[in-house]
RNA sequence: GAUAAUGUAGCUCAAUCGGGUAGAGCAACUGACUCAUAAUCAGUGGGUUGUCGGUUCGAUUCCGACCAUAAUCACCA
């Protein structure tokens, strides 16, 4: 292709939104990544050297909380939530050069670095305020975590910022009786100081940068109204206890969760170039950079990614976003994901039931460069992946590949390069490019399919079935059918950012290296190809119904009433008729010499004496348990202790220390019973 | 409540940047064909472009009001 061999090797680095570390990922999240994913798959088929990256966003105060109550570190909650989206993109065949994490070196290196630069110009504030702070938890508390009563309509349980009930909207110190939705504390108020960002220094750095083509027309006239409206400082500071990254010479004070999640798309990336030779940090973000950073995002974090972080970056001395992208929301048949109705789809209930490049043909066939929600609607899902990739697409090849392989022992004819078919699927490839390059994606299908309509309609025209039958003009079916196959590799081509596990099984079918964009104007001819394959199936409309059904499965699962200490795994009557528990009488309760939490109690079975050493020193004095009768986990294996022989257990509950109580049969019991 | 959006055939979407007789795919129907994962090809039907009003020789496209939908904001920004 004459054009973009002009063009020089772009270098361009494109990122999706940082996945909140506290949750799975759905399929709302896959709109995102599968369009980032075909953008940067067609950026490197086309030859630029193209890095896509990515990363959990790890810090938070809901990170915090919620690994508190797992009873795991942040550290280690973190971690398990990276593999498991990890795998997610993975299986969605969504490649990243690197998937890193907010909870890094390069991260917390490049925000204070981003941190200290800004300070020193003069772009931060201090200044104290008052928040809402839990007494029990010490802790400052998101308006999110706090609940009350609407100071309007009265209604119980509303959130701080605003009511369910009435959508009338306060503050969280104007709810009526504000509990802690921590520890159920009442909150006091609590002044602070508070770090801030001094956004209205950049309001004219970001007027001119917003209008300047870095972001789609409908952002910019949302963005106008953000100005009209007013510029504020940008808080940046949290107080401790948060997990997160402390602020350079503020002991306690940590950078709020977002002003390291964009830095974040530079610490991957970072992190990448230390184990790459071929990329160079400063290549790419310093000021006067010529490479490109493309911003994928949601449209619910434009004022983030078009004002705070182009302004930070100016701030810092480094280059701003050649464009953020940003997208609507999924919704499924017209409405918002819903739980109830199963429709919430995870990325793994996705993949449990459907192939991944189904749902990746669908995005691709319908996103445009706008920011309008993309709707997913189940029927035209199957139709439109039915009609599309299999009656039409592999259609073409399916339906010349066994002339090919049994009247002409698999080898294409020769001379076809010049056939007009060929000649105007390949002409289409500058206008695709562009739909691909601007975000088009629906456009680019349309444009595809109709190549290969114009490819099933020349098979008909042609008739190669009667034409194979006569001596004559059998011959003609070998050129028929090579033309077909060149056609369709070339449509391969273009599908090949959205479906490239299909492409690599046509590549198989083909006989041919993994295709480029360059090879579009390669013809095949005079060589064999291998024997075909079916590449894809059609989808089975019940597995869809399964999988709706399996979304529905979890969401009433997930709104059962959840213990915090859930329950461990279910036994069989016969697992718990195992456990010989008895009443006994504590008839000695001593001190263990050398023991830091041990007590040594006699037990007596009516009759029978068993010696048990129980960990209840701390809630417990001998003395206070001499006589009382308990309950004991009697036919468990002896055990030798360093202090002798414990021959069983005493049952107790409590989370330790202090707060231990062993249970005490009701009145009447005697020793030695069995509890059943 | 405020703001900017969106509302086009049964379904999903198009309609050149500041107006000139509404297009495509799927579905439906009719016919052809049998190479192909019952696919494909030819053809037909189907829209007073959310409602009402205005500007204009003429509006899906401009203006106003209303209705519907989802969104953002109302110091999280």
């Amino acid at each position: 292709m004459s054009s973009e061999q002009n063009n020089q090797p772009r270098q361009i680095l494109v990122t999706s939104a940082l996945p909140y570390a506290n949750g799975s990922i759905h399929i709302g999240h896959m709109l995102e990544h599968i369009q980032t994913d075909i953008w940067t798959r067609f950026q490197k088929l086309r030859g630029h050297q193209c890095i896509s990256v990515c990363a959990d966003d790890t810090h938070g105060t809901p990170i915090m909380l919620r690994a508190q109550k797992e009873g795991v570190t942040p550290e280690d909650f973190i971690a398990a939530t990276r593999e498991e989206h990890l795998k997610d993109f993975e299986d969605f065949l969504v490649e990243y050069d690197n998937y890193h994490s907010t909870h890094s070196e390069e991260n917390r290196e490049l925000s204070e670095l981003i941190y200290n630069r800004l300070n020193d110009a003069g772009h931060i504030a201090k200044r104290t305020i008052s928040q809402l702070f839990d007494p029990e938890k010490e802790m400052f508390l998101p308006d999110r975590f706090v609940k009350g009563e609407c100071p309007k309509c009265g209604s119980e349980d509303q959130y701080g910022d605003n009511c369910d009930n009435c959508g009338a909207t306060y503050s969280p110190t104007e709810l009526k009786n504000p509990k802690s939705a921590v520890s159920g504390a009442t909150p006091i108020n609590k002044d602070s100081e508070h770090y801030f960002f001094k956004l209205t220094n950049f309001e004219s750095m970001l007027k001119t940068w917003t209008r300047d083509g870095h972001v789609q027309e409908q952002i910019a006239n949302k963005l106008d109204e953000w100005f009209e409206a007013g510029l504020q400082e940008w808080d940046i500071s949290r107080d401790a206890p948060y997990f997160g990254f402390e602020i350079p010479g503020a002991p306690g004070k940590y950078f709020y969760v977002w002003v390291d999640a964009p830095i974040g798309y530079m610490a991957s990336f970072k992190n990448l170039c230390d184990k790459r030779d071929d990329l160079n940090f400063d290549d790419y973000w310093n000021a006067d950079s010529a490479a490109e950073v493309h911003h994928f995002i949601g449209k619910d974090i434009v004022y983030f990614h078009t004002l705070f972080w182009p302004a930070m970056l100016h701030g810092s001395g480094f280059r701003k976003p050649t464009k953020v992208h940003a997208h609507g929301f999924l919704t499924v048949n017209g409405t918002k994901m819903s739980k109830s109705k199963g429709t919430f789809v995870k990325a793994r209930t996705y993949l449990n039931h459907l192939d991944p490049e189904y749902l990746r043909y669908y995005f691709m066939a319908k996103l445009t460069s706008k920011v309008d929600d993309f709707d997913l609607n189940l029927e035209d899902f199957v139709a439109r992946i039915n009609s599309d990739l299999v009656n039409k697409y592999i259609n073409i090849a399916s339906r010349v590949a066994s002339f090919i392989g049994k009247k002409f022992d698999g080898r294409l004819a020769d001379d076809v390069a010049d056939h007009p078919l060929i000649k105007e699927a390949q002409g289409a490839a500058e206008t695709i490019a562009e739909f691909y390059e601007n975000k088009q994606y629906g456009r680019a299908i349309r444009e595809i399919m109709s190549i290969a309509d114009k490819a099933n309609k020349y098979v008909d025209s042609e008739e190669p079935w009667v034409k194979i039958k006569d001596e004559t003009t059998a011959p003609q079916v070998q050129v028929v059918s090579t033309v077909c196959l060149n056609v369709f590799k070339i449509l391969t081509i273009y599908l090949k950012p959205a479906i490239p596990a299909m492409a690599e099984k046509v590549e198989a079918f083909l006989n041919v290296e993994p295709l480029q964009w360059s090879d579009i104007s390669e013809v095949l001819q005079g060589r064999t190809v291998n024997k075909f394959k079916p590449m894809v199936q059609r989808i089975d409309p019940k597995k869809l119904e399964a999988m709706i059904e399996e979304g529905k499965e979890e969401a009433a699962a997930a709104s059962a009433p959840q213990l915090a200490d859930p329950l461990k795994e279910e036994i069989e009557f016969s697992d718990f008729d195992k456990i010989d528990l008895r009443v006994v009488k504590i008839v000695k309760a001593e001190h263990v010499e050398g023991a830091e939490k041990l007590l040594k109690l006699q037990l007596d079975l009516d009759g029978v004496t068993k010696q048990v050493f129980a960990g209840i020193k701390s809630a417990y004095a001998p003395e206070d348990l001499q006589g009382k009768l308990t309950v004991m986990v009697a036919n468990l294996k002896p055990r030798k202790m360093r202090f002798g022989v414990s021959e069983g257990m005493v049952l107790a509950a409590g989370p330790g220390g202090k707060d231990l109580w062993i249970l005490n049969p009701d009145e009447g019991a005697q020793p030695g019973m069995r509890v059943k």
